[in-house]
DNA sequence: TCTGGGGTCCTAGGACCC
DNA sequence: TCTGGGGTCCTAGGACCC
């Protein structure tokens, strides 16, 4: 029996979030961003009329649209929605497959029948998200989820497109490769296409899988797949969700630096707000990394294996602080700077016993504490007043794929 | 004041071991 | 005196996603 697979995305998530916590925003052209040299997160649909879009500097977003209000994005607030809206999903099936903070993919094979078609039940659950939370989705339907998530892209807002496998060879064969974005064919992959004289997904089903097997590796036979409509990877139940893999935090600085002090202080700030989320999620690293960008973009990121394992913000930034020294000297000023750590494993609290490692954990157990009572960065390391100082902007998440994943 | 931030996965090369 | 050859771990970089 074929599948009725439907991936629900929500649309201009940040931005239609924001309109509906602040009447102000609503019917105006508003843009989700951070600060400081920061990029368009999500743009509202009226601001998208002006041709702001997702990506673009907010210099350019003013540039096109002068009376686009920037709201800076708050993360808690669009994953709180979001698990809002899992719970309204769940309440069809318990195939729910969260893809992004917002989208989730659902098998609801089992909820059609004869009189109930997948668009009637997609109907439905698009009915309830707007009524619950003021919300407008698009629903794509599809015999598995490469091609459910294409049909979502289809009609936006508001939209709800069924392909059906009868009807899927039709709808590929002229599909340009570019309109794959989504579904594993970047830019990069989709230009390497073109240049191989495959312009269509048609054209990708009939390549040989030899032949992109030789020109992208493991990548080729899903290629292939891909451009054949095809697709056997199932819908996981919620509760069968992935592990997060890591947790990391990264900032653009307000200007480049060659100060190191800077430099050093945006880690600790880093570190906190990764070991704060560490401890939220009870989970302690195996290995901690940095990223360094340069003025000039060029990145490197390195990375250490502790012996020891990390937890607390003080052990975050004693490795990073480890690692940025073995990197030195910089080949030239500093533009951003990243923490992540990975290797995660639930604390159980057992491990770790030895007596200095613990004294510190009791030191920024209190102040957890302290910050979760008076908010973050109440009280915090002196280091972090230089990146204060320099300029630092917080609370401004952004999107990010399988962020809701419990551990 | 061109070019964010949070993730996952794959690859290629070197170290190391038997 | 011709350089073996797997397997595995680690590192760094990059593609891709939203």
């Amino acid at each position: 029996m074929e599948k009725s697979i439907v991936l629900i995305d929500m649309n201009a998530y940040f931005a239609s979030v924001e309109q509906v916590s602040n009447p102000l925003l609503r019917g105006k052209p508003i843009v989700v961003c951070g600060e400081g040299r920061t990029v368009v997160t999500t743009a509202s649909y009226e601001a998208r009329k002006f041709g702001v879009k997702t990506a673009m500097s907010l210099y350019e977003a003013r540039a096109l649209c002068p009376q686009v209000i920037a709201v800076c994005g708050n993360m808690d607030k669009y994953v709180d929605t979001s698990l809002k809206i899992h719970k309204i999903l769940l309440d069809f099936s318990d195939q729910v497959e969260p893809f992004s903070i917002d989208e989730c993919f659902m098998d609801i094979t089992h909820l059609c029948s004869k009189g109930v078609s997948a668009k009637d039940v997609a109907k439905k659950m698009k009915g309830r998200i707007k009524n619950e939370l003021g919300l407008l989705c698009s629903a794509g339907i599809g015999p598995n989820k490469v091609i459910a998530k294409l049909a979502s892209k289809l009609e936006k807002p508001d939209g709800l497109v069924e392909i059906k496998s009868g009807s899927a060879a039709a709808f590929l064969e002229n599909l340009p490769v570019e309109e794959l974005q989504g579904v594993g064919v970047g830019r990069k992959t989709s230009a390497k296409l073109r240049l191989l004289g495959i312009y269509t997904a048609g054209r990708l089903g009939a390549a040989s899988e030899d032949f992109l097997r030789f020109h992208f590796g493991v990548m080729g036979s899903y290629l292939k797949n891909v451009g054949l409509g095809l697709d056997y990877a199932g819908v996981k139940k919620y509760s069968e969700n992935d592990q997060i893999k890591s947790v990391g935090h990264s900032h653009t600085l307000p200007r480049d630096t060659r100060d190191m002090s800077v430099v050093r202080s945006y880690l600790m700030m880093l570190s906190q707000k990764t070991g704060e989320r560490l401890r939220r999620y009870g989970l302690t690293g195996g290995t901690v990394s940095i990223v360094i960008r340069y003025g000039d973009f060029r990145t490197f990121s390195k990375q250490n294996i502790l012996k020891n394992g990390v937890k607390t913000p003080e052990e975050i930034y004693g490795a990073a602080k480890n690692i940025l020294a073995a990197a030195l000297p910089l080949s030239g000023p500093v533009r951003l700077v990243g923490i992540r750590v990975s290797g995660l494993s639930r604390d159980d609290g057992q491990q770790f016993l030895l007596d200095d490692i613990n004294k510190s954990r009791v030191l920024s157990e209190q102040i957890y504490e302290l910050n979760k009572k008076y908010g973050e960065f109440t009280v915090k390391p002196s280091s972090v007043l230089i990146a204060e100082k320099f300029g630092v902007s917080e609370g401004c998440g952004m999107r990010g794929r399988h962020m809701l994943k419990k551990p």
